[in-house]
RNA sequence: GCGCCUGUAGCUCAGCAGGAUAGAGCAACGGACUUCUAAUCCGUAGGUCGUAGGUUCGAAUCCUACCAGGCGUACCA
């Protein structure tokens, strides 16, 4: 409909250019978009401010423009009812409503397809996320990114594109070292020994645990090995049942992976040193103090910066570098990252890597989440693995459950901080949003089956009178379900999961509104078919987006 | 110091590549369960969109400066 609208439009407006009533010479875009303000008292199904936009450059007032397009514009009285101008200049167009009901028939065709779109053409494209460090569990922090990652990945999978999701495992370098040495001093002093545990340690309870399952296992065979040797057997033990337990996690939260990727692979197959060859053969690579320096100044980047250091060991921006060749040598068009926003310090630096690499920074895009605060009745609470004090994703799974924890971590917009407060969302889980959309589900379930139980199957779009769906409100909920398409896009292009969560509580909102005023199985057999219908092809589009936001979608509750 | 993010109703936040009279939810107050699920609905009230300039026909939205909060600025990962 918009593009029939803006086509019509270009053609009034080009002949309005030729008789002179409107002096523009070259042509502008035309967007044709639903009113921004749906509070206004008569508003039209779908408006243009082409008037507005064209005013400056003829030089004539918008008002007048507008009236010359509306007197030159060639259009259909099947699709459209009426054309009127509006506030300062806005062309309104009225849609003949039967042109609303298409979109009905459409979701019953396309059923949980409903929505999809060929916006990637079936492009590669890999979303990286969560990628915690195995010393630790998953904490809420790490949630938040596993919701936004997840759900994004499914958005742009919906939007056609052929999407992969990874997570980077930092099972190598120091913090691996570090996790190594403080099982074992904790291995030590459960073995009775008196030794001091490392400075900057990871002090957590679940070291101690990982210790004693060491001491189930092994015994106190470890104290006869060199320190070396008992440092790496403690690193490997540790980090497997840690990522283990973060695999179980993101399963419980409905998060899978399809490729978990180890740094310490990049190493063992010499993906690094090849990296770093790459850039040295591009002239990128400088050396300056017996280090090797990225020029990544000249790529848009604060400063130079080192990838090699002068103690022969590659830095952790090097690993990261070869990862991202690596990435691209696998074939994907669109690499996406989503880091927390304490890394965005490193966007510039692997950018100028990327471009260093031959690669197009465009194709990388780096997606911030902002950290997520976590309070316990009111009193802030530190989130640092290493001193052990912070709240693990599985506990907060284990009070608010699942469905609550993503939508909660989708309420708000990526670079919008997040309080959490644990007492609070305990508090509110009756209340709580998630349920008022599943809710609105289960309610039209209800319906269906009262109406099966009364004898009445449900119908088909095909099978009903739809103009008997002329309330306002009806109307106004399949203009809902038709903007679905488009809202879609948008959350795709923007990369913005978070506009799916407000869609659907908008539209779960209207439904529950409707509800109440109408009943859908009436005495009028015709439009209880109509009805039912409605309510069905609803029920079909929050299925679409629950299921997208990795939500259940209940038959009751 | 420099850089990034944020500042919208008492609280938590939307506001989609500037558009029409700035919207929800919660909390507050007043109502609705012989009716398809009251985990719901209806009504009332609540605002110099951090401040000051600028761009324009038009700014919460773009630009500049400043104020406040958060984060970052390693030969750590």
């Amino acid at each position: 409909m918009e593009q029939i609208l803006e086509a019509a439009l270009a053609e009034a407006i080009s002949c309005c250019q030729k008789t002179g009533l409107i002096r523009v010479k070259s042509p502008q875009k035309i967007v044709v978009q639903p009113p921004t303000d749906s509070k206004l008292k008569s508003p039209g199904d779908l408006s243009t401010n082409i008037a507005l936009e064209l005013a400056s450059q003829a030089r004539q007032p918008p008002r007048q423009i507008a009236q010359a397009i509306v007197d030159h514009l060639h259009l259909d009285n099947a699709l459209i009812a009426k054309v009127e101008l509006a506030g300062p200049g806005f062309i309104n167009f009225h849609v003949q409503q039967a042109w609303w009901y298409q979109t009905l028939f459409k979701i019953e065709e396309q059923k949980t397809r409903y929505g999809d779109l060929d916006l990637g053409g079936g492009e590669r494209v890999q979303v990286e996320f969560v990628s915690a460090n195995p010393t630790g569990p998953l904490h809420i922090g790490h949630g938040r990114g596993a919701a936004v990652g997840d759900v994004l990945a499914n958005i742009l999978q919906k939007a056609g594109y052929d999407v992969q999701r990874e997570y980077y495992i930092n099972d190598a370098g120091n913090q691996m070292s570090m996790l190594g040495r403080s099982v074992l001093a904790r291995y030590r002093q459960l073995s009775g020994q008196q030794v001091s545990f490392p400075d900057k340690g990871y002090q957590g309870d679940y070291i101690k645990d990982i210790a004693q399952q060491i001491i189930n296992e092994e015994g106190d065979k470890l104290s006869a090995k060199p320190e070396a040797e008992a440092i790496a057997y403690c690193t490997g033990f540790a980090s497997r049942k840690i990522l283990a337990g973060i695999k179980d996690v993101l399963k419980d939260f409905g998060v899978s992976f399809d490729s978990w990727f180890s740094e310490q692979s990049l190493y063992d197959q010499g993906l690094v040193e090849q990296a770093i060859q790459t850039l040295k053969n591009r002239e990128y690579i400088e050396e300056r103090e017996g280090a090797l320096w990225l020029k990544s100044s000249a790529l848009g980047d604060d400063k130079d910066r080192v990838v090699w250091r002068s103690n022969g060991e590659p830095t952790y921006l090097a690993a990261d570098i070869a990862y991202h060749q690596h990435k691209y040598r696998r074939g994907f068009k669109k690499v996406i990252d989503i880091w927390g926003a304490d890394h965005h310090g490193y966007i510039n630096r692997l950018k100028a890597a990327i471009s260093a690499l031959g690669q197009d920074p465009q194709s990388f895009n780096v997606l911030l989440v902002q950290l997520v605060s976590l309070v316990r009745k009111g009193v802030p609470v530190a989130m640092s693995t290493r001193q052990g004090e912070f709240t693990t994703l599985i506990e907060v799974l284990d009070e608010v459950g699942v469905d609550a924890a993503r939508f909660f971590f989708l309420t708000r917009r990526c670079d919008s901080q997040l309080e959490f407060d644990l007492e609070l969302a305990k508090q509110q889980s009756a209340e709580n949003p998630v349920y008022y959309v599943q809710y609105a589900h289960a309610r039209i379930c209800s319906i269906i089956r009262q109406a099966q139980q009364a004898g009445i199957t449900l119908p088909t779009v095909h099978e009903v009178d739809l103009e008997l769906l002329k309330l306002t409100a009806e109307i106004e909920l399949i203009k809902k379900l038709a903007e679905f398409p488009a809202l879609l896009k948008g959350s795709a292009l923007a990369s913005e999961p978070h506009r799916l969560t407000f869609y659907v509580l908008d539209l779960a909102g209207r439904f529950h509104k409707y509800y109440h005023r109408q009943r859908v199985i009436t005495g009028h057999e015709g439009e209880t078919a109509a009805r039912l219908a409605l309510v069905n092809s609803i029920k079909t589009v929050l299925g679409i987006v629950l299921n997208l936001l990795g939500i259940n979608a209940p038959e009751q509750m």
